[in-house]
This record gives C-alpha cells, sequence and structure tokens, in this order.
DNA sequence: TTATTCTATAGTAGATTAGTATAGAATGTT
DNA sequence: AACATTCTATACTAATCTACTATAGAATAA
C-alpha cells in the first residue's frame, strides 16, 4: 500500500498553489524548484487538476498556474480521486460488470467500508487546513 | 489507489479459514478451488502469514492449514500488515532517514494521519466481524 | 515405503510508474 | 509584427513491481 508519488507530488503542488494563492500566477519552474520535481512531471500533472478545474493557467510572460477555488474548497481527496482515478480499495466496487463471486464474497462489503472510511477522511482535509496545521505546530 | 491482490487473496483464503476453524486442517487445494486462485500462489501466501502466527501449518497426509489463533483474534490490519509489509502511505513515514524537506514538509503530517486512520479501520474488522456481518445481512 | 501435503527458491511475462523528449500553441511586451 | 516566455499535448522509455508459474525438496500418516 503506498499512495502513488503522483498524488504525493500533485498534492505538494497544490499545496504550494495554495500557500500562494493571493500572489497571481506562479510559474511551473518555480514549483518545481521549491518543491525539488522535475518541470516535465508536474506538467503531466497539472492536465488533469487543470479538466477537474482544481487549476487554472494562464499563459504567455507572467503566465503561471492558480488554483481554480480557494484553498479551503479543495481537499486533499479531490486530489488523490483526479491524479488516482478514485479511491478504492478494490476495482470490484465501482465496477458495472460483477464479479460472479460479488453474492457470497465476505471481503467486498469489507473493501466498501474501508474505501468509504478512507475517501471520508481525505475529503475531511483541506488545503487551507494542511497550511494550517503546520503553522501551530 | 488499489489494495494489492497478494492482499485481496489473502483476505479470502484467511475467512475461508476462519469459516472452517472447528473442522481440522485445511487443504490449500480446497482453499484454492473455492477461492478460485491457483494453489501456487496461495502457498506464497501463506508462507509470511506462517512467520507471523497467523497460520499453522500440518504437514503429510491429512495436513493442512488451519488459524494460528481464533478468529476474533485476527483482524484485516494484521493480514494486510502482514502481505503488503506495513499499512503506509508514504515511504517516509517509517523510514529512519530523513527525507531531508521533513521538516518544512505540508504533507508528510498528512499521509501519517491518513495512515493511522486506515490502520484502525483496518485493525477494527476482525475474521469473525467479517463472517458475521455476513450472515445478517 | 509410498502417496500426500506442505516448503523453498527461482524465474518470467506483463503491467505500471516515474520520468524524459520533442514539437507546438497562446500571449504579453516591445 | 516579432519575440521571448510560458503553458499544452503526445509519445516514448527504462526501471520497477505484480501476479503468477515451475521445479525440486522435505515431512509425515497410513
Amino acid at each position: 500500500m503506498n499512495l502513488s508519488t503522483r498524488s504525493r507530488y500533485g498534492t505538494r503542488m497544490m499545496l504550494d498553489l495554495a500557500q500562494r494563492f493571493d500572489e497571481g500566477p506562479v510559474k511551473i519552474r518555480d514549483i518545481a524548484k521549491r518543491q525539488e520535481i522535475s518541470v516535465k512531471y508536474l506538467e503531466q500533472l497539472i492536465i488533469p487538476l487543470k479538466k477537474a478545474n482544481f487549476i487554472k493557467s494562464i499563459r504567455g510572460p507572467k503566465g503561471g498556474h492558480l488554483l481554480g477555488k480557494p484553498p479551503e474548497n479543495i481537499t486533499i481527496g479531490d486530489i488523490v480521486n483526479v491524479l488516482e482515478g478514485g479511491i478504492n480499495f478494490a476495482s470490484c466496487i465501482e465496477s458495472s460488470d460483477e464479479c460472479n463471486r460479488s453474492s457470497h464474497c465476505l471481503t467486498k462489503g469489507i473493501w466498501q467500508e474501508i474505501s468509504q472510511t478512507m475517501q471520508d477522511k481525505l475529503n475531511s482535509i483541506t488545503l487551507l487546513n494542511a497550511i494550517e496545521r503546520h503553522k501551530t505546530a
């Protein structure tokens, strides 16, 4: 069990943007430098986050990226969901074509319950939360 | 995010054993047939579970496997922990050699908290629970 | 002594992940 | 209009991991 680097790097990027929410567009190159992540990799993570409206981008000189919503309206769950393509511990939970064992499967319910717990937890932490908890700590 | 098949198959095997806890040794071949998982794959999962004392094995004819403890004393967390090698969402949580960013990393605390939530949830479900909840459902 | 059952180690094909390369499109500035 | 800057899109690759298989061996009840 391990959150993909995709999600972990993506979250770091989003927090970086959240910390600079009032400062106008932020360049990928600057995020990359601060977070020690390659520009190319970040560019790749931005695409799905843009599609989901969690990031807005401005092209050209003086351009850059910024959050699509205020930091209190974006959760870690949102980010992981987009970058991971869902938060589920077994594919049988979401898939429409039933596993032929599902009727007597003892585990399906368990994975469902655990996935739910996970989702609730991830959705309960906003970017603002994450920043503030670090200040007080 | 996806629990490995290792953990999922392992859990199914352990539940299969739990359901037959009073019936003496259970053969891998029978578990494999019921659960539709290859014998070879199950054999591989048994090894670490034995080391952790969650399974006892008896060799020779009439031999087989049985739980090392009663079903109410084994949790899903125990199983996943053994088969997954820990329940952590970022390697920085367990590793002793600090990431050089950890002091100002906003995410480490998040992954820690989420991992904990996960562990608590997994540890709260025993094999007996899993069996009983299915009966009443 | 033999059939049965578990044990141990090694190997492999395929999928996934992380990361890179290349070319292109938009836009503010001059 | 030209240009530098910044984002966008697609494709590729190496390395790792996962799921699974193969082979040989050890213990033991009958």
